[in-house]
DNA sequence: CATCGTATAGTTTTT
DNA sequence: CTATACGATG
């Protein structure tokens, strides 16, 4: 305890009634959160497997975990069987105990959202408009229905508009498909389980002896499904700690609601409230700046937050001509700043608003040699052979997986295209049948030739083999690798990218993909041998952002400003300190300016040591150029902790462009 | 089935 | 401008 400040300690001690930590940026909230476990653990001895600390990212967990564990671990106990997860993989916990009650069956499988804009296209397909954009409209429409816990009857009955209406039909058609289909998507892992606890009062008496207590970190990004899911394991004991920052609510749009933070005053009229505001992270000057930001928006809670770490360097301002120009700029600004100090790559980050920006930066980054690794690109997951593998899997998990048959059955090519399927999906549909099921009756059809029903048949009888053979064997992995062996997988990535070296990189993902299989199978929650329950967790995993993390030991990091959430860096560079960049057009058109100020203030609080804002004076805008105003924001900092360097003249693009030349080659030779 | 060409639309996206 | 997605064509 002697090494947390007053607050923290008083936020770690406090236990009678329900908790609201109030964080500040860079203000020890992880330590607060890993300090009250222990204190749980060790001082009030609580079981591990009584206490539970959900995160939104995988990330946050897997920090919080070896954070405890390594806390614990100093002191000679342990932190076994503490539950430390994502809310998503909480709720898949839940659900994966009690499915049955909500008509599941064993297996079922996690859709993604590329899965669930399949379903929602194969739905529209028929009786709406097919467009496209139509669909994923509609998709973030139920999403929303979904995290307000609003059931298809109840969207419909209170559809304000045409739209709607119509997306409300959906929703009903959506629901019934993802049930045939034994699926769930990624909303239902926290709305479902919050119906199991309203329906069942067993399964929610069950949790809540479970859970004695309960920690939420970023408490902010809660949304309403998460609320009612928190307050329901809850209950009346009251034994919670939520930690959070509304100036740092940055995600309202995909349906976080920072007022609950409020909410949680309503709901428990015991709560406790105690601020951080002693930040650890930062220099006074750029506390400074984020404090003067962040007063312009209508405050809840005051903080003020406030460091003893010295005053710092100017915040500079660096004015360009265009966007090549900046990113020319701050990959130089940059590496001067490296020669002049001893620092290492892995000390900076490159932040900006859309993931588009880093385009010209990453070119500038390549041609000068800088490492450097961006987050924000497609997930492991994403990727094909992953992809692929993985539909496998869930087919074999769960039969009743259409998307995963669809995606399977002619990859590697087996010769049935659009058309078998369409006759198969007739068949499948007018019967309310799988795809799969239907491979088996199709001897009975004459609508297809008898090379093509065969091939469909082999496939079907193949694949239950699979199954049976994992049953079998009781060798999950060793049976993957023979099917994919089987398969000639290897064969088919050759094909298909034509560079034997990238297929060879693909197989190495799918070794690693294997490799976490093997390591799923061999934790120790007893429960975890079930195929399906592998396929759904490795669903909700992220192995390929862990790669890149290990991977990388010395690069600069760029990632848009949500990215960067929860990091920090010693020197900062944010891009497009521009109006209708920072605060975003459709934010201003939307008036919702507020979220953006947010949104900056985040950029700032991630900077230790030196923060450098850039901007633009025109930019290509679709094709277009456009010129830019300097951000509101930077006018709402104070002038005297702002240096700025803006080129008053503007310089001959030829003589620019040389001189920029002349720049990287001089940077380049020195670097040498 | 694959490839090419044209149309279209373009914030953020923890899971 | 450029990535993507879909449709026509070979």
């Amino acid at each position: 305890m002697q090494d947390l400040n007053t607050p923290q300690r008083e936020a770690v001690k406090h236990l009678g009634s329900p908790l609201l930590v109030l964080a500040g940026a860079g203000s020890g909230k992880t330590r607060v959160i890993t300090r009250k476990i222990a204190y749980l653990i060790e001082q009030c001895d609580m079981m591990p497997r009584n206490i539970a600390a959900v995160t939104f990212t995988n990330k946050a967990a897997r920090e919080m975990k070896s954070r405890v564990a390594e806390l614990m671990n100093q002191r000679g106990s342990n932190s076994r069987g503490l539950l430390v997860s994502t809310f998503h993989n909480l709720g898949l916990t839940i659900l994966r105990r009690d499915f049955a009650l909500l008509g599941y069956r064993p297996g079922f499988s996690i859709f993604d959202a590329q899965d669930s804009l399949a379903v929602l296209r194969d739905i529209m397909g028929q009786d709406f408009a097919a467009d496209s954009d139509h669909a994923s409209r509609c998709q973030w429409q139920i999403s929303e229905w979904k995290n307000d816990l609003k059931l298809p009857d109840q969207a419909a009955s209170q559809a304000e508009d045409a739209d709607q209406v119509a997306a409300a039909a959906v929703y009903v058609e959506y629901e019934k498909a993802l049930l045939a289909y034994n699926a769930v998507d990624f909303d239902d892992l926290i709305t479902k389980p919050v119906m199991l606890f309203q329906q069942h009062e067993k399964v929610l008496s069950y949790w809540q002896n479970r859970i004695r207590y309960l920690l939420v970190d970023e408490y902010q990004d809660t949304n309403g499904s998460q609320y009612a899911l928190v307050t329901l394991l809850v209950g009346k004991r009251g034994a919670l700690t939520v930690v959070g920052d509304d100036d740092q609510s940055v995600y309202s749009w995909r349906g976080a609601r920072p007022e609950n933070l409020l909410q949680l005053q309503a709901d428990y009229t015991d709560l406790k409230v105690v601020k951080l505001e002693q930040n650890y992270r930062s220099v006074s000057r750029i506390l400074r700046a984020a404090n003067a930001l962040i007063s312009h928006n209508p405050h809840i809670f005051e903080k003020k937050l406030w460091s003893d770490m010295g005053e710092g360097d100017p915040i500079r301002v660096i004015g360009c001509r265009n966007e090549d120009h900046e990113a020319e700029k701050v990959v130089t600004e940059l590496l001067f700043h490296k020669m002049k100090r001893p620092t290492e790559y892995k000390d900076y980050a490159i932040l900006y608003r859309g993931n588009h920006q880093s385009r010209p930066i990453e070119r500038i980054l390549r041609e000068m040699d800088v490492p450097y690794f961006i987050t924000g690109g497609q997930s492991f997951f994403a990727r094909s052979e992953i992809k692929d593998i993985m539909a496998y899997l869930r087919l074999v998990a769960n039969q009743d997986d259409d998307n995963a048959f669809l995606r399977v059955i002619n990859t590697p090519r087996r010769g049935i295209g659009p058309k078998t399927l369409q006759i198969l999906g007739n068949y499948a549909g007018e019967r309310e049948i799988s795809l799969f099921s239907a491979c088996f009756e199709m001897g009975l059809t004459t609508q297809l030739s008898t090379a093509v029903k065969t091939k469909v048949i082999e496939f079907s009888h193949w694949l239950v083999d699979i199954a049976d053979r994992v049953a079998r064997t009781g060798d999950l992995v060793d049976t993957l690798r023979d099917m994919i062996e089987e398969i000639n997988y290897r064969g088919w990535l050759e094909e298909v990218t034509g560079d034997p070296m990238q297929a060879e990189r693909r197989m190495e993902n799918i070794t690693e993909l294997l490799a976490w299989v093997e390591r799923l199978l061999k934790r120790e929650e007893g429960d975890m041998k079930e195929i399906g329950d592998i396929a759904a967790r490795l669903t909700l995993m992220d192995i390929m952002e862990r790669q890149a993390e290990e991977n990388q030991d010395d690069a600069v990091s760029l990632m848009t400003l949500h990215a960067a959430k929860g990091l920090e860096f010693p020197h900062v560079f944010i891009m497009g300190m521009e109006e209708e960049i920072l605060p975003h057009k459709t934010s201003i058109e939307e008036e919702n300016v507020e979220e953006e100020r947010r949104l900056a203030y985040v950029g700032v609080t991630r900077a230790q040591r030196s923060l450098t804002f850039m901007m633009a004076k025109s930019r290509k805008r679709y094709g277009e150029k456009v010129s830019c105003e300097p951000s509101r924001f930077l006018m709402e900092m104070p002038e005297q902790d702002l240096a700025w360097e803006t080129e008053k003249t503007p310089v001959d693009p030829v003589k620019r462009k040389e001189r920029g030349n002349m720049h990287l080659s001089k940077i380049r030779e020195m670097l040498k």
